[in-house]
DNA sequence: TTGTAAGCGTTATCAG
DNA sequence: CTGATAACGCTTACAA
């Protein structure tokens, strides 16, 4: 392994001069520069990442801590991510907590000798908030940057930027009341969670904003997560009632996706009978039958956010505590 | 920052000995032992991984080099190495190469520079493996990992753990054979390309085994990768043509979603007029409408097996160059 | 503009 | 079974 001293022979200077030229620095006269230069490159030099760390004291990797990344729109968001943080030369890895709340604390607790710079926090499903908080405090005071890039988090003093669902399940009920939709159900709520509290709530104030009242029945639970699965079992339960809808507000394009195929095979048309919306944007979305109308989330926009508050906050800039990425309505033939 | 040192002062040892304590050294009396571990315990101490890294000579993470980690069954795929990595205390760190060689060039090359243990390549669209051999054999000779999980490389003295497409779509074939389809297209053949390869050439040798012809008008060129939209997009052109096929063989379950929508939108029933089957086994597949057929990669057992590769690797131990993880046909009602 | 030298925190070697 | 000490490769005061 060839390192600064090799280099720093090879060119009859010191292992200081060959640092700075290699850190870019300008104090450095550009013959020696090039010097330095054509000797790392005649020994094929490459610094070693774990030695510059140690010295500097801090590392080069985020990690992004997903409930599930299988699911959603959290593929696409990890891919937005990396590319944006590819830019400032971190790395990111992947921590995927499959929905178990203690290796949240476990990686809280270890992140900073997991030589970790900072940690995007995108699970659904945070929710004993109160008591991480210490946690999140402490690896905060060790100087880990800690961002929400899913869930709300700003009011226990964790930054946030997060797609604006209040408004985006809003632009959703707006565009079903518009086509004279008026037994608009929910699909997604978590009781008792904080999950997707946001895209309830959009549903909820854009039914009262047009002086609809809030029927309880037509907000439809799922416990099992925002997948296709929970939609068609859902769906299925409410129509076997005999529940009256004509339209579905679903929390995740999976969701609708099982929504529409309970709808199917009840023999109800869509959006004949009823209309459905998706979350997310997911690209197979407009490949459904009938092609599903969405709430298109701006992830790129998102990512590039995240990874402006994280140059920020190394500059020890100041940053806004919350972002709201607005997201659009995409019509298709669903509604 | 509390070390090692602060710890071995605080228990009366030497730093030495509060190093064989916490990397788990039997050579320590368990009285002493407690001490360390209790001053430990008490000063917060936690050991820091550069510095480890550094003295041992290697890191503790593994890249994984995509392609595309939003689709297909890449973002499944990356679920369970990471969960299989952390077994063996191992951090996955995602490279998304968005489809641009030069940067699978780059990780090579820097793949020791940045400390990495090991690489898992997951790209679908490794082209020039050729050019890219030095570079292969270079990170492999500086004691690199390198592991193909989605192609075969072993050919070029690349280990490869990848699922069986071959198997895979030759049991799609058969059982649309044994449903009394005889016009099965392949959609998904990328031209000039090793990708998808083995999926291709086992809808042929099926066809072949089955003394059918093969029809080269049956066999559909993607150009823009293995999503809905080329799948429906190649399938209408096809109709367009006027051409007769009574079953789609999909190279991906996005291929066959766009397949299905795009012989729904010329008036065609799936599976009465023509039989569909994806390969990939993604969630939302079994909630089209109609639901997907198609070849479900155990990606879990790849996942594992990789990891026992790595384990064997790093213990010097004989591995196979390939393993084939064998896939299972589900049958739903799009066949 | 360049060199010297002191660490960063850990582990491995060698004595004891 | 334990301690002293020398690296690992880099950056950065401080000197020159």
């Amino acid at each position: 392994m060839v390192n600064v001293l090799d280099v720093a022979e090879r060119a009859n200077v010191s292992s200081a001069t060959v640092s700075r030229v290699l850190s870019g620095s300008t104090l450095v006269r550009a013959e020696t520069r090039a010097k330095v230069v054509a000797a790392a490159e005649a020994l094929g030099y490459e610094p070693n990442s774990f030695a510059r760390n140690l010295r500097k004291g801090r590392g080069s990797s985020i990690a992004l801590v997903t409930g599930d990344i299988e699911h959603g729109i959290y593929p696409r968001l990890a891919k937005h991510l990396q590319r944006e943080l590819e830019l400032i030369n971190l790395n990111l890895v992947l921590f995927n907590l499959g929905h178990r709340q203690e290796r949240l604390r476990h990686m809280l607790q270890h992140a900073t000798s997991m030589g970790l710079r900072g940690l995007f926090l995108a699970s659904a499903d945070i929710a004993d908030m109160a008591s991480l908080k210490p946690l999140v405090d402490r690896a905060a005071g060790k100087g880990i940057a800690i961002l929400s890039v899913s869930q709300r988090l700003e009011g226990f003093g964790i930054d946030s930027i997060v797609h604006d669902d209040l408004a985006g399940a809003g632009m959703a009920v707006e565009h079903l009341l518009a086509r004279g939709r008026r037994a608009i159900a929910y699909l997604g709520r978590i009781s008792g969670s904080e999950v997707g509290r946001e895209r309830s709530l959009g549903h909820e104030q854009a039914l009262l904003r047009a002086g609809l009242p809030i029927d309880p029945v037509l907000v439809w639970d799922v416990r099992e997560g925002f997948r296709s699965e929970a939609g068609y079992r859902m769906t299925s339960a409410a129509l076997d009632r005999g529940l009256h809808v004509d339209a579905i507000v679903a929390a995740s394009d999976e969701l609708a996706s099982g929504a529409i195929a309970a709808l199917l095979d009840h023999g109800l048309s869509v959006p004949g009978d009823v209309a459905v919306t998706g979350f997310g944007g997911i690209s197979w979305g407009n490949y459904l039958r009938p092609a599903l109308s969405t709430i298109d989330l701006d992830v790129a926009a998102l990512a590039e956010r995240a990874r402006l508050w994280l140059e920020a906050h190394e500059a020890g800039e100041a940053h806004p505590a919350l972002v709201m990425i607005r997201p659009s309505l995409i019509v298709r033939s669903s509604t």
